[in-house]
DNA sequence: CGGCCGATCCACT
DNA sequence: GTGGATCGGCCGA
C-alpha cells in the first residue's frame, strides 16, 4: 500500500531514510508506470546540518520545497546534467530530506531498460542517484510533486527490513560538509537481503 | 552580471 | 584512474 503522510512527517530524518530501505518507489510518466526496490539512501538533516541545502535555515528558490510538509519530491539539477530526486521528511518548516541513491528495478523493466543508454546487470542499472530519476523518468520539474498523488509515489509491499538488513556509512560527495562530512546518514540494504524481485514485467 | 561549482555518470586511456 | 559533459543555483561585485 502506499505509504501515508504520517510516514514521512517524522522529523527523525535519519530513521525514515533507513525505514524507506525495502520500499518501492513508483512513477507513472507519461502512461508510463515504472517502479523499484529502493536499496541504498542518504538522509540530509535540515538546518543544523552542513551537507543540507537547507543548512543556516537557507530558503532559495531551490530549497523552498525541502520546507514544505513531508511526503513531498525534493528534485534538482546536479552538474548540469542529472536530476536527483530527494523525499522531504518531517513537518513544515523542518527542511530535511532523503536521497535515493539506489534501486532495483521491479516494474516495467523493459522501460526502465529502454531509458538507459549504458547496458548493466538488472542489478547494477538503478544504482547512483542519476540513475534512479534516469530509470524512473523523474526530471528536477517534477520538484515539488506531492507524493500522495499518481505520479510519483512508494508503497510498501510488506518488506520487513531488519537492523541486520543495513549497512551505514558515511555519505557520498559531501566532503565540503565538514565534521558532518562523516556522520552515519548513507544506508544500504545489504545484497543477500534484496526482497524477491519480480523480473516478468 | 560574471564566475564558480556541484548530494554524478560514463567513455576512454 | 582521469577528464569532459553541461547548466541552474548561488554568491559577490
Amino acid at each position: 500500500m502506499k505509504l501515508t503522510r504520517d510516514f514521512y512527517s517524522s522529523n527523525d530524518v535519519v530513521a525514515v531514510a533507513k525505514q524507506l530501505l525495502g520500499k518501492i518507489l513508483f512513477s507513472n510518466i507519461d502512461g508510463i508506470q515504472t517502479a523499484g526496490y529502493i536499496v541504498e539512501t542518504e538522509a540530509y538533516d535540515g538546518i543544523n546540518d552542513k551537507a543540507c541545502h537547507a543548512f543556516g535555515n537557507r530558503r532559495t528558490g531551490r530549497t523552498n520545497v525541502m520546507f514544505m510538509q513531508g511526503g513531498t519530491a525534493y528534485v534538482y539539477l546536479c552538474y548540469g546534467i542529472h536530476s536527483l530526486f530527494n523525499v522531504v521528511t518531517g513537518q513544515k518548516d523542518v527542511p530535511q530530506a532523503v536521497l535515493i541513491r539506489g534501486i532495483i528495478p521491479y516494474q516495467g523493466i523493459r522501460h526502465i531498460l529502454k531509458r538507459r543508454p549504458v547496458k548493466l546487470p538488472i542489478d547494477k542499472t538503478g544504482i547512483g542517484p542519476g540513475n534512479v530519476s534516469a530509470c524512473l523518468r523523474i526530471h528536477y520539474s517534477d520538484t515539488g510533486t506531492d507524493l500522495m498523488g499518481n505520479r510519483i509515489w512508494i508503497e510498501d509491499h510488506g518488506f520487513i527490513l531488519k537492523d541486520s538488513h543495513v549497512a551505514a556509512g558515511p555519505r557520498v560527495g559531501v566532503d565540503y560538509a565538514g565534521e558532518d562530512a562523516s556522520l552515519p546518514y548513507r544506508f544500504l540494504l545489504r545484497k543477500e537481503f534484496y526482497p524477491e524481485m519480480d523480473l516478468s514485467g
